[in-house]
DNA sequence: GTCGACGATATTGAATACATTCTAAAGCAA
DNA sequence: TTGCTTTAGAATGTATTCAATATCGTCGAC
């Protein structure tokens, strides 16, 4: 259970570039987390992600942090010491975390509702591009979740890089990409429903392209909502995996 | 300018408790630029501040990026290095920054709303109790600005105490208290309007009692939409101070 | 005189060393 | 056996040192 960190030459360290640690731990921390390698619950011991990734506790205490303020991580304070763990995955969290989503994306597609029409039926083509390519993988039985994914989360990106402010931009950026966790851990239940979150799709594009500020931002908000709904169920069919 | 850090014993470092630098360096940083001693645009040294706080860049380190996150400082990347500064203070960011807190608080409202009747009642006293003495702030020409802020901070945090989850909770305690900034800069040509708030708290209560989800939600976004549009008209008439 | 290369210095990124505190296990006594 | 105390070790918090890079000024060549 003790190893040693100067096992022979356990690692020689490659020094990766320079200035691209953290960055580095970030990613693959988080890779970890949300790939379940990391279970929900578990305790993280800096010493030994260090030893893992190949470098010092420096750059990987800076990136537990990071992912602490972003929710993978939740603290545990004992009045001066504090023992992080993994954040567990619950119905109720999930829930949360997808009404905030749909509230933060109601706001820059209000600001995209605003937006001058020959503005917007550019952003509508883009977005129906990628609702098209939904709607296709969404009859395919065999499409790969990764994907699915990937296309849904452009399509609200889009949203986003046009009608959200550099504030707004960086906070969605933060919470947005947690939703992956659930994503994985349930993905294969989701994918049925998919053309309910593609029907979802057209209608904000189409409140979109009338410019109807009220309609955009609820036809996303009702998007994260059903989304949430959704998933909700699933949850509960297969129980909160890693919530213990 | 070049202030070297060895000057003489230069200050002995009291060596505070331990445990306790990182989040103390936080709070007087904040503190810092909240009160407008570092000015929005600044470039901060790690260095500086260290020595400043008698402590080593390590926890200072931590508290800028902790403060980075939270939206007190932005990054300047290039490639590997990053130069963090003072974030600026501008009405489109605080515009976006009151809505979204808007938004934020209309889902915690939510919450509220759906509690049993007997927890309402209680929780509009409680809220009503904090709106009176606003209103009777609101007459009072010589009020002390700090009283007018921690009141209606009072009033928006206990409906985020009975209403929001663990994640929203967290966010809201993130990303509220950068408010402070703005009220300070233009707390007293905010004063005169209060009243116009305290109207707003008072339809929020009542939605509160008569347990209507969507008319909590929106009463409290129309309050920080408000806010904004009020805030919005000082900076245009004092000018966006630190924006440079 | 201007442009560019070179070098000194300032500043951030990472690693290591040190301090402190929490945990838990072992020993001893009641 | 149970409960308290002590003590060794493990893990986090902070300081310090080392490394790399960006910046800015100066000097020289054209």
């Amino acid at each position: 259970m003790k190893r040693r960190i100067s096992q022979s030459a356990a690692s020689p360290r490659v020094k990766a570039e320079h200035g691209t640690s953290l960055l580095t731990a970030f990613r693959e921390i988080r890779e970890l987390i949300v790939h379940g390698r990391l279970s929900p619950g578990t305790w993280i011991l800096e010493a030994e992600l260090a030893e893992r990734l190949n470098m010092s506790r420096t750059p990987i205490r800076g990136a537990i942090h990071w992912l602490q303020r972003e929710g993978y991580i939740l603290e545990h304070r004992n009045a001066k010491k504090s023992r992080m763990i993994v954040a567990p995955l619950t119905k109720e969290d999930a829930n949360e975390l997808y009404i905030i989503i749909g509230r933060l994306e109601g706001i820059a597609a209000r600001g995209v509702a605003v937006l001058p029409a020959a503005e917007r039926k550019d952003i509508c083509s883009q977005l129906q591009k990628l609702n098209d390519r939904l709607e296709v993988i969404s009859k395919d039985r065999d499409a790969p979740p990764g994907e699915i994914f990937e296309n849904d989360r452009a399509f609200h990106r889009l949203i986003i890089k046009y009608g959200a402010g550099a504030r707004l931009t960086t906070l969605h950026k933060a919470i947005e990409p947690q939703t992956e966790r659930y994503w994985r851990l349930y993905a294969s239940s989701i994918i049925k429903d998919l053309y309910l979150s593609v029907a979802e799709h057209t209608e904000v594009i189409r409140a979109i392209h009338a410019g109807d500020p009220d309609r955009v931002e609820t036809g996303l908000q009702v998007n994260w909502l059903k989304g949430s709904e959704r998933l909700g169920r699933v949850i509960e069919i297969f129980g909160e995996r890693g919530s213990w």
